[in-house]
DNA sequence: CGATTTTGACCCGCGC
DNA sequence: GCGCGGGTCAAAATCG
């Protein structure tokens, strides 16, 4: 994964430059002019060996500070590796489970359960809040005080545990995912509800066959989103309870392609586009649809990666977290060449993303439900929906974007830790620099607005969206992708990603916007 | 003229 | 068994 490659180029880079001044200064201190002084040459005049000394004392504070800074960048440099190290060992351990698991019984009731966690909190917290759902899949009351009162952020953490499965036969591997907000109010009313709000315990009653889907809700004025794939239409219905009619889409990158998409507006909110993937592409990507997968993924693992420090524990009392966002990813699990899903041995694998805070039990694209949009709470941007498994959903709107004097400040520790050196640029195409920049400690509320107003910045962009969902699924396929020697191009461009996962049903699709697209469906069409 | 979209018909699963 | 609704097919229409 690249981003800590990339990070710690950067920083290398830095530290590089730091070592550089350092041996100026020391040639400096080797000059003929100070090794002079300290010969105590005559011939200089006070007043220039005064100069000379007030200058070296700078210099050597200057050298002091940046030695600061290096030592920083260093700590820095090496909780990157390590924490990228240890997802990989995670990941790792979770494969080498899972094969134990195929290996052993194929039949036994017992599930792999590889967690992608976007959840908030500390990595202690999650990892905790994992396993104790792992470990009582039956106690909400339990995972909701676990989690109450706890501050907002993201984190990516894969973990690996074979569980007794009870409500089901199938042997599966669930993939928890969740951007969980950790005050909202969870009422989470399927019946197979999570065991507590942060994980999704509940595990899809689909039928064997029902391949998994991820979902992506974005707000997207065309009438679909560019994903850099070629889809062609095949058929439009209006569904049950949405006069906004649904299209489907299948691939067309290449001939038998079996991926379809169906894409259809939101009732609540017509801005909304939701896209639902399911299928496994069984063709290569196109360029434009992994190169954000391929460049993004690890900034956002970076940015995800780390949540382990709660650097604002004060921020998260008595404020609601919220991630605020004008896009949406509804992010569906697919997956596409060029990784392997065929290879894996659960057919039955699906992913589930859940939100702690969902606050309303969200209905799929399919089978009679309509995904609802929670405008008002703007906890939670990713759930898991049984029929529609990953909800990726960024499109609540908070009253930041609109107002800052009730903003809701988060809890980001991945912001603050990427801001530890003060500012972190995050570029995308359109030249946008958003900077995390951190006030001093007695600028609280300010800092607590701009870390709100960042994280809003940066969940508004697309780029953002399609940068977690390929570092998902980035992480999900490294192993795939290395045993397969993928082909997947690198690509420096792109806007929009499709991005894979493994196992025959399984895949993530990433979406951005395409303001070039058509008109948005239902409202004008062709 | 080929590719794509439109749209009514058809198929199939599910619930009653 | 029947009706409903989601999903797909395929011929016609449209587009570039």
């Amino acid at each position: 994964m690249g981003g800590a490659n990339g990070i710690a180029i950067d920083l290398s880079l830095k530290l590089r430059d730091a070592q550089d001044e350092e041996e100026q200064e020391n040639e400096q201190n080797d000059s003929p002019t100070l090794y002079q002084e300290k010969e105590g040459a005559s011939s200089v005049d006070k007043s220039s060996e005064i100069l000379n000394i007030s200058q070296l004392c700078e210099l050597q504070k200057e050298m002091d500070s940046m030695k600061e800074e290096n030592q920083a960048l260093r700590k820095e440099v090496e909780q990157t590796m390590k924490d990228y190290y240890d997802l990989q060992m995670k990941f790792s351990n979770l494969q080498q489970n899972k094969q134990d698991v195929n290996n052993d019984n194929k039949k036994d009731d017992r599930a792999t359960r590889l967690f992608l966690s976007l959840n908030g909190g500390n990595e202690e917290m999650s990892e905790e809040l994992v396993t104790k759902c792992l470990q009582t899949p039956k106690s909400p009351s339990s995972a909701e005080d676990y989690v109450g009162g706890r501050g907002l952020g993201l984190s990516l953490m894969l973990k690996s545990s074979t569980i007794e499965m009870e409500e089901e036969k199938k042997e599966e591997v669930d993939m928890v995912a969740g951007l969980t907000s950790m005050q909202g109010v969870y009422s989470n009313n399927k019946p197979h509800g999570s065991s507590f709000p942060g994980i999704a315990s509940h595990h899809v009653p689909s039928p064997s066959n029902r391949k998994a889907r991820v979902s992506v809700r974005a707000r997207c004025e065309s009438a679909t989103m560019n994903d850099g794939c070629q889809w062609r239409k095949y058929g439009q219905k209006i569904a049950k309870g949405n006069p906004c009619p649904r299209a489907y889409y299948r691939c067309t990158v290449a001939a038998g392609c079996p991926v379809r998409k169906q894409v259809q507006r939101c009732l609540d909110d017509m801005s909304i586009l939701i896209t639902t993937y399911e299928g496994t592409h069984n063709h290569p990507l196109p360029v434009g649809a992994t190169a954000m997968a391929a460049t993004a993924s690890a900034a956002a693992s970076y940015m995800l990666v780390d949540s382990s420090s709660n650097y604002y524990p004060h921020l998260s009392d008595n404020h609601n977290t919220n991630i605020n966002s004008n896009s949406s990813i509804h992010a569906s699990s697919l997956s596409p060449y060029p990784f392997p899903s065929y290879n894996n041995n659960n057919p039955h694998n699906h992913m589930i993303i859940n939100s702690s805070s969902f606050p309303y039990p969200s209905e799929g694209i399919g089978n009679n439900h309509n995904f609802i949009t929670n405008t008002n709470n703007g906890n939670s941007s990713v759930h898991h929906d049984p029929l529609q498994g990953i909800v990726l959903d960024l499109t609540k709107n908070s009253s930041l974007q609109s107002s800052s004097s009730s903003s809701s400040p988060v809890n980001l520790s991945w912001m603050h830790k990427m801001s530890t050196n003060n500012r972190i640029n995050i570029n995308n195409d359109t030249n946008k620099l958003m900077d995390c920049e951190v006030g001093s400690k007695s600028e609280e509320n300010n800092k607590s607005f701009l870390l709100a107003e960042n994280m809003s910045a940066i969940t508004s962009d697309p780029k953002f969206t399609v940068a977690v969902a390929a570092a998902i699924s980035s992480l999900i396929n490294k192993e795939s992708t290395s045993k397969t020697n993928s082909a997947t191009p690198a690509s420096t461009g792109g806007t929009s990603t499709a991005a894979a996962t493994d196992d025959n049903n399984s895949w993530v699709v990433l979406e951005s916007f395409n303001s070039n697209a058509k008109p948005p469906m239902g409202q004008s069409s062709p």
